[in-house]
DNA sequence: TATAATCCTATCGGTTTACTAGGTTTTAAG
DNA sequence: CTTAAAACCTAGTAAACCGATAGGATTATA
């Protein structure tokens, strides 16, 4: 499951990519228009400010803007920063890898490979997208 | 992220479709054998019985055993018995549909439509696989 | 009758989630 | 120079969920 969070985040760089201009957009006017609280999207912004996504301006008249053009921008990068492995199973992260205590052998698992196929068709889907293709869907 | 629960109980379906006989087979050996709390596997066990994958015998010599043909049982059923939904947003699961609170439309929703291609992504993976597909997976 | 198995209920510590509170700092406008 | 508006930062918190564990009750076999 999405976390809100992720889900938040999403919403709000589509919603700053469907600006024409590129002057900063507040914090307050995302949260009001997409019906999320605002000091949790604030985190969320900070979050992806830092993770080099937006930049900010502060002070009046401030906010957030795009740094890269959003058909520039693959939702497999944001979901990794924002909720971390796209993976259903740590072993078959590409991201995030991490062995699992019961298994013994990775070859040998059932869910190994099953959760494979998963991981592929599911970055196929998010690499493919931009924020440019989520964001002007309508 | 998938639970250990739904891991641990593809992992036990495995292991009894992997048996030529239909013996029952008990859950302290599957616990063993692959490495899984056997109280915890239990609870996994009764759960599998309850919603009509697995039958079971009390008592000596007793256990649990497939109900179905492994070629019968596909990936999505077990999955959404154990782990629920398979979208990642409630709002475009099929099977535990959910309105989100925030979005007014789902038509107009970003995340929405790019999360219908990551469901349909997995179902077809989950769905074209079986028990059988992946019990003897190697 | 002893043993081995499922079945059932309850509990519990730890982690995560989705916020909320309460500020500090920076900037622009008046 | 003052005020207001914005980002920035830190901490806390209630609720839910997860991954077990405990302790037995029930049932069947030998």
């Amino acid at each position: 499951m999405l976390s809100k969070k992720t889900k938040y985040g999403i919403k709000a760089l589509a919603y700053i990519a469907r600006k024409k201009d590129r002057k900063p957009v507040q914090a307050s006017e995302i949260s009001e228009s997409e019906n999320i609280s605002q000091k949790f999207l604030e985190s969320i912004m900070l979050e992806l400010r830092k993770s080099g996504f937006l930049g900010s301006k502060k002070g009046k008249g401030g906010g957030y803007y795009l740094i890269k053009e959003p058909g520039e921008i693959r939702m497999t990068a944001v979901i990794r920063v924002l909720e971390g492995p796209i993976a259903m199973v740590p072993c078959v992260s590409l991201n995030y890898y991490e062995k699992c205590d019961d298994c013994p052998d990775e070859k040998t698992c059932s869910v190994h490979k099953l959760m494979i196929q998963v991981r592929d068709a599911s970055l196929d889907v998010l690499g493919e997208n931009t924020l440019e293709d989520i964001a002007f869907t309508q």
